[in-house]
RNA sequence: GGAGGGAUGCCGGAGUGGUUGAACGGGGCGGUCUCGAAAACCGUUGUACGCUUUGCGUACCGAGGGUUCGAAUCCCUCUCCCUCCGCCA
């Protein structure tokens, strides 16, 4: 949600910065609702004022035994116009704050220009790509091979988009959600857990609704599915009043998200690629204006850590204006090496928001004995999805035999197994 | 699922139609007293929005409607919490 004070006094610039992202202006529409809106609340209370009046006058005669009809029938005809007024304040803040839901936050300054995803700068890339002495294959076509993973099955039971792990591979699943939070514990996170199913208003808070309803499931009660653990772990603090020296605050989570997919049909049909649940360990810090950016190098660094211990080769690239995300004001994504794809696919995506959560989820933060209160800033990241981590592992550390190498620092949460080969 | 009880300011807790934005107590803050502190005493202490902004106005007593000139107080709907019974991982 965006400061309609803001807006009011800096029209353009609100509207320049739109259009880094190729949005259009919005800025004259949104003043001409303010204002109406404005003038409304003034002629409405004017209203009510005058309505209190009477009532007091009204309370007055009779107490001392007088006749007051005739400032009750003032008070009547006031009513009506009083009501009509409340009608179109309602109609009037309504409209404002529909339109104000669905305009996207705006790009940091330090955000690079560009329309999509080809125009992301690269920022670094690490680790070593593993040279193979045969053909690299796909995640899948091991799993199978392996008889570890089960598309066909989970199909008949769920669908397209799910699938099935066993053996090793199960156990891999979860060595590897262990692992994540284990190290976001060590980084400084304390571990949440949290519902699965939240209100529509949780979703709003976060900037997944009003726009993007068709991307989430939704129960036949009317509770929603989360997309990720993103959603339950910013809206701790909803509608309450931090305590600025308790930030930051860092919160993790392991968890289940859930995604409709609906726009990508067609798109990574095969494989553990794109799935409608995975698991993930979502990151999420609460911070004060002015360390919100140091927040999101720490996270993204936080990130970095699990492939670097996992030695899985990985990129980092900044997201330009054109491919930045609605609620994000300066994303990092966190892309990881697949030598069956032969590409880096994306991994993780770490996100400042500023206050535009905040300020959708009216969570604010005071100084000790301070009456002002301000909006704190929000960021998210993944540490990372354990579903693409697994798919990476399986790529990176595939053996000519069709075997996997566990990674070393999985071992432990394995068993001590080194490998994972046929059932 | 059945039967009851409840929701008031930072906290406890009054308040069943008229200067109640809300008694009283606690806490916090400021002050008096003190070498200092405690105690005592005095004062003060919500949020949001709007306006012709050292001030004024409006709204808010779980949420939304209704009755009324006027509602924390009456009526309706909903949400959440608690107790008992049933069921259950």
């Amino acid at each position: 949600m965006h400061d309609i004070k803001y807006i009011r006094d800096h029209p353009d610039a609100f509207d320049a910065a739109l259009k880094r992202c190729g949005e259009p202006p919005v800025a004259g529409k949104i003043i001409q609702l303010d204002k109406k809106l404005r003038e409304e609340i003034v002629a409405l209370e004017a209203n009510q004022a005058s309505s209190n009046t009477i009532s007091q006058s009204i309370a007055s005669t009779m107490s001392q035994g007088g006749d007051a009809s005739d400032l009750k029938a003032k008070g009547s005809s006031l009513k009506k116009k009083t009501q009509t007024g409340q009608d179109q304040v309602r109609d009037s803040r309504k409209a404002l704050n529909d339109f104000l839901l669905e305009i996207r936050n705006l790009p940091h300054d330090s955000v690079p220009d560009g329309e999509e995803e080809a125009d992301n700068p690269v920022l670094r890339e690490v680790g070593e790509k593993p040279s193979f002495d045969f053909e690299a294959k796909e995640h899948f076509d091991l799993g199978e091979a392996l008889g570890l993973m089960d598309f066909e099955t989970a199909a008949r039971m769920s669908g397209a988009r799910f699938t099935i792990l066993k053996g090793g591979l199960a156990r891999l699943e979860r060595a590897l959600g262990q692992f994540m939070i284990n190290l976001a514990l060590e980084a400084g996170y304390e571990e949440v857990s949290t519902p699965s199913l939240v209100l529509g208003k949780a979703l709003y808070g976060t900037g997944q609704l009003p726009k993007f309803a068709d991307d989430l499931f939704q129960t036949e009660d009317g509770l929603w599915m989360i997309p990720t653990s993103e959603v339950t772990l910013s809206n701790l603090h909803r509608e309450t009043i931090l305590a600025e020296e308790d930030l930051p605050i860092r919160y993790a989570a392991l968890t289940p998200c859930y995604r409709a997919e609906a726009g990508s049909a067609g798109k990574d049909t095969r494989g553990m690629i794109r799935q409608h649940q995975f698991a993930k360990v979502e990151l999420v810090t609460i911070a004060t204006p002015e360390n919100s950016l140091k927040e999101l190098e720490r996270k993204t660094k936080a990130a970095e850590e699990v492939l670097k211990l996992l030695k899985l080769p990985y990129r980092v690239v900044e997201l330009c204006t054109g491919d930045l995300g609605f609620s994000a004001r300066k994303t990092y994504d966190i892309e990881v090496w697949l030598p069956g794809q032969g590409r880096y696919r994306e991994i993780s995506s770490c996100s400042d928001c500023g206050d535009f959560q905040a300020r959708r989820m009216n969570m604010r933060c005071r100084k000790k004995d301070q009456k002002q209160t301000r909006f704190p800033h929000t960021l998210n990241g993944s540490a990372l999805a354990v579903g693409r981590c697994l798919v990476a592992v399986i790529e990176n550390c595939q053996q000519a035999d069709g075997s996997i190498a566990v990674p070393s620092a999985l071992s432990p949460y394995m068993g001590g197994l080194k490998k994972i080969g046929k059932a």
